[in-house]
Parts: structure tokens; sequence; C-alpha cells
RNA sequence: GGCCCGGUGGUCAAGCGGUUAAGACACCGCCCUUUCACGGCGGUAACACGAGUUCGAUUCUCGUCCGGGUCACCA
């Protein structure tokens, strides 16, 4: 009988969740997920310099926002805890020793060296110098607790390969591999090897990661060699990368704007629909379909159909999917969404916030847009008198001062303020004019807003400002037209 | 630079030896309209190049070129 799936994800707390990690851990849970395994979350805290506070709430906090519930973790538990490599530091010694005793890895007293890696000593084929010091050397050393690291043996010669499930066969010359450190001087194992160990201690069966780790991979399978232990699945996955400045790409990061998880958030990003987003950036499924809830992508996600190519991360395209789903929220919930972009332009007493929200609704692709998009109803913005002009509604400001200064005396003797009531009196003044109802909407809604796009017409924004301020505003239009001196 | 991986429109991508080479985003045009948006209709635009294999290559092989990744006591 196959055993059970059980796949991985293992960020290292660093006080954010990059895009990329994030669709790594999507990946991981619907593979799992979509062969009814499970899914563990792995914290990776070994980097003992780094420590970030707080970090690993935000990893719980944004597998929870996108709705990926792990099956063990730390802050779960399960049965292969504990789920902190910090919290498991005692075996990762033991097992080093093993290797060490198998003559698969050996004790480094070097000094922490500053050429080591610089341009001019290329590392290629390096090999430690301390993999021969005889052991009664290593033991009198030991003795005189001098500090050390333990590095993995690796062969002098021939070819490690892997079949991933992704690309496919992947070999690699053992003399490009370098006696990688497992034990790091302060007694903390280096990433690849307690990844190696624990992932070995928890049962995972498929290793999923990011295909930085793809010419990397030849080092572990040496040690899970070296251990007698069975070598897991491997499914690298393509990159995100991001459009540089010049054109270029690359992997990507800060520089290309917000890659974290809450940076998108913050800017009004739904999470459903980041991650709707993000699962196309290198799978796709059968259908031309697009659109896909968590539970649905749980069903229809297969390895199968994971790219290999990597992806530049397009930001309209994850507007488009925003927009979607913030059409598809129910007039309360999308309230409830806004109402804080809302309130932090304009007075939430003064306005009707439902009004305004109905009129966003259709017109924005994340929420911090909308600031800018209604500010103008908290106060009116000094404007160009040229925004009067419009070709395509026959609007000049000839026509615009009549128009205003009759629509403003109509306004005024208006009883009831209601959009009806308002669409009726502008509507009739066109008819009675004979012109174009667009030649009257525009004026007044230039007049009250003094922007060339807004959301919503004229009507509504008249509607929403009230009689007293629509009339105080329309009046200063007309003024500012006269000052003109246009006759 | 060595090694590894990739290369279908501007972007995400379908395609698995024979297709008019899908679809989506973006862009452009038209329609609708009270601006913008939404919606509807239409359009521009791609198999990096060169050899093979084959009756036939976007699909297979090799080379070139281009792009990216990796070469830490970071993960």
């Amino acid at each position: 009988m196959k055993s059970k799936v059980r796949i991985r994800f293992a960020p290292s707390p660093t006080g954010y969740m990059h895009i990329g990690n994030l669709r790594t851990a999507l990946y991981e849970y619907l593979i799992a997920k979509s062969q009814g395994g499970e899914f563990i979350l792995r914290i990776e805290d070994t980097d003992r310099n780094r420590l970030v506070k707080d970090a690993e709430k935000v990893i719980y906090d944004t597998l929870d926002a996108v709705g990926i519930r792990a099956d063990e973790g730390p802050n779960i538990g399960g049965e292969y805890g504990p789920y902190r490599q910090s919290e498991r530091k005692g075996r990762y010694l033991d097992y080093a020793k093993e290797l060490v005793k198998r003559g698969k890895a050996y004790y480094c007293f070097c000094e922490k060296s500053e050429d080591e890696g610089s341009e001019s000593t290329p590392l290629s084929g390096h090999k430690d110098r301390c993999r021969d010091i005889p052991s009664e050397e290593v033991n009198r050393l030991l003795g005189e607790s001098k500090k050390y690291v333990i590095r993995q043996k690796m062969p002098l010669e021939g070819k490690t390969s892997f079949e991933d499930l992704v690309f496919g066969k992947v070999e690699v010359d053992n003399k490009e591999l370098e006696d990688q450190i497992l034990i790091k001087s302060d007694g903390y194992p280096t990433y690849n090897f307690a990844n190696v160990i624990d992932d070995y201690e928890m049962k995972i069966t498929h290793v999923v990661r990011g295909c930085e780790y793809l010419s990397s991979t030849p080092k572990y399978n040496l040690l899970y060699e070296a251990f007698g232990w069975k070598i897991p699945n491997y499914i690298h996955l393509p990159l995100i990368m991001g459009k540089n400045e010049d054109g270029s790409t690359s992997k990507l990061s800060k520089r290309h704007g917000a890659v974290s998880f809450e940076d998108l958030v913050r800017k009004g990003y739904l999470p459903e629909a980041i991650v709707n987003y993000i699962v196309f950036l290198g799978w796709c499924p059968e259908s031309n379909r697009e659109l896909f809830t968590l539970e649905e992508l749980e069903k229809e996600f297969s390895i199968s159909r994971i790219s290999k190519s990597p992806s530049i991360f397009d930001y309209k395209k994850l507007d488009w999917f925003n927009s979607e789903y913030l059409r598809k929220k129910s007039d309360s919930e999308f309230i409830k969404l806004a109402r804080s972009y809302i309130a932090g332009a304009v007075n939430e007493e003064k306005f009707n916030m439902g009004k305004i929200a109905q009129l966003l609704r259709q017109r924005i692709s994340h929420l911090d847009q909308i600031p800018e998009m209604i500010d103008f109803f908290e106060s009116i913005p000094e404007y160009d008198v040229n925004l009067f002009q419009n070709k395509k509604s026959k609007s000049t400001l000839e026509s615009s001062i009549n128009i205003l200064s009759e629509i403003l005396d109509e306004l005024s003797e208006l009883a009831s303020w209601t959009y009806n009531n308002l669409y009726d009196l502008l509507i009739k003044v066109a008819n009675e004019r004979g012109i174009k109802n667009s030649s009257v909407m525009w004026p007044v809604r230039i007049a009250v807003s003094g922007k060339l796009v807004t959301p919503g017409g004229a009507i509504e924004i008249l509607e929403i400002l009230g009689k007293e301020e629509s009339l105080r505003r329309i009046e200063n239009a007309v003024k500012k037209l006269k000052n003109l001196n246009i006759y």
C-alpha cells in the first residue's frame, strides 16, 4: 500500500510572507490535499542571528487568512513534533556524529575565512583541508574544545542524479559539490542538514520547494544515501520573477514593489484573489477556467500541470482577479471591506457610506485606490476650468456658464433632493434646450467634483453631496467661469 | 566564470509530430452610456536561431544565442 502523502511547508521566520513563499505553501498544500495527504508546517529558525520577533505569527496569520490549514505544526501539535527546529537542536548533532563515524562527514577546525567564496578563489571543486586530519588529532582538538563545524564529505568523482517530478532527470558532477557544513560552530545545524533530518523524521514523502534548490539537491541525496534512507520525491517549482526597470527580470524581490502578502493586503487585495492569482503562476488547470476557490483547487490541482519556466509577477493581472472578487462580494461585505478606506478620505458622518461604496464597487481593482477617488466629496480640489470643455458631450466654457446658471436656480427650488428628482430636472433642462443629456451632465459633474474622472455621474454625486454643498459648488463654478471674461 | 534549469504574443499560458497555434490580462477600435468604469462586439500581436530525425516539426535530438538560478558557519 502506498504510504500517505506528507508534505511540509518549512518557512524561516523572517517577519513577512514573500509571495514566492506563499505560492510554495499553496502548492504544497494543494498537492497534499489533492492526494488526500497531510500538510505539515515546520518553522526553520536555525539562524540565530536573524531572529525576528513575532515573525512566526506572520506565518500563522497568513496561512489563516488564505484558508490553508496545517494538519501538524508548532501551533497545532502532531506526533512528529516539535515542529520548530530550534527545539530539535539536540538531535542534529547526533546525526552528524553518526555520519562522521561512517566516514561521510568530518570535523573541520578552520576559521571562518573571509576569502572563501570571493571571486578570486572560485569554490568550484573545493574540498576542505580538514578532511584528512587523523582521528587522534581530531580528538585532541576536540579535547581542547576548539571551535569546529562538521562538514559533509562529498565524493571526489562520479555523478549524482535524481528524478524531479516537474523537471525530470537532473544530473550533477560530484566534483561540483562543496563539502558543505552540516553543523555550524554555534552548534546549530545548517538549513540543508536540518532539512534532511527533519524531513526524514517527519516522514515527508514529497519535498516541494523553489527551484533555486535544484542544483543543490544532489547534496541532499548524498546525505540520504549516507544514512541509508529512502530519498523523497522532489518537486521543484519554477521561480516567480519581477520585472526590473531596465526590462530585465530577476527573482521577485522588494525592488519590484509590493512582494509580501501583507503588502498586498494593505493595498486592498483580497486574500482569495491573491491565492487565485498566484496559483496560476506556474500552474494551470485543464480547462480554461480562471476563477477558483481554494476548495476547488484542492480537487483540481495536479503535479503534472506545473510549469517549468519561470513567470513574471504581473500586478495588472492581479488587479483583474481582485476586481472580479470585489464584484462578487455582497453589498454589505463590500462596505465592510471598503469602510476604512472610505472613512480615511471623507467624513463618515457627513456622507452616505453605502451610496459611496455602491459607486466604488464597479470601479476599483484594489481598495487603496479609494481615497484618491472620493476625496473630492470632502473638499473640492482646485481645478482647471478647461475641464468644462469636452468634445463628445459638446460642452464648452460658454455652454457651461449658461447651463450651470440655469440649473443653479432650478436646483435651489427643488423641494426634495432625491436621485429621481435630480435626474428628471437635469433631463428636462436638456430637453428644453434640445441638447444632449451629456451636455448638461458634463458641466454639472465637473462643477461639483472638480475632477475629470469620478466614481459615478453627476446625479449620484449631487445626491451624495446634498443640496447645500452642491449649490455652493455650482455657484463657485459659475463665478469661476465668469471671471474668465470670455464674453 | 563553472555547474544546473528554462525559452509559444508585452504578461500568464494551452499545445505533447499534421491545428486557421486556444484562452485570460494588458493594449487599440467600435457600441452602450451621464465622465470613468462595468458590459457587449471586434482588432493588433507569438512558436529565439541554425542544423538534423521525419512524408511532415512549435512539438523529438544536437549546437548557438538569450534569460534565470546556484556556487555562505542564509534559508
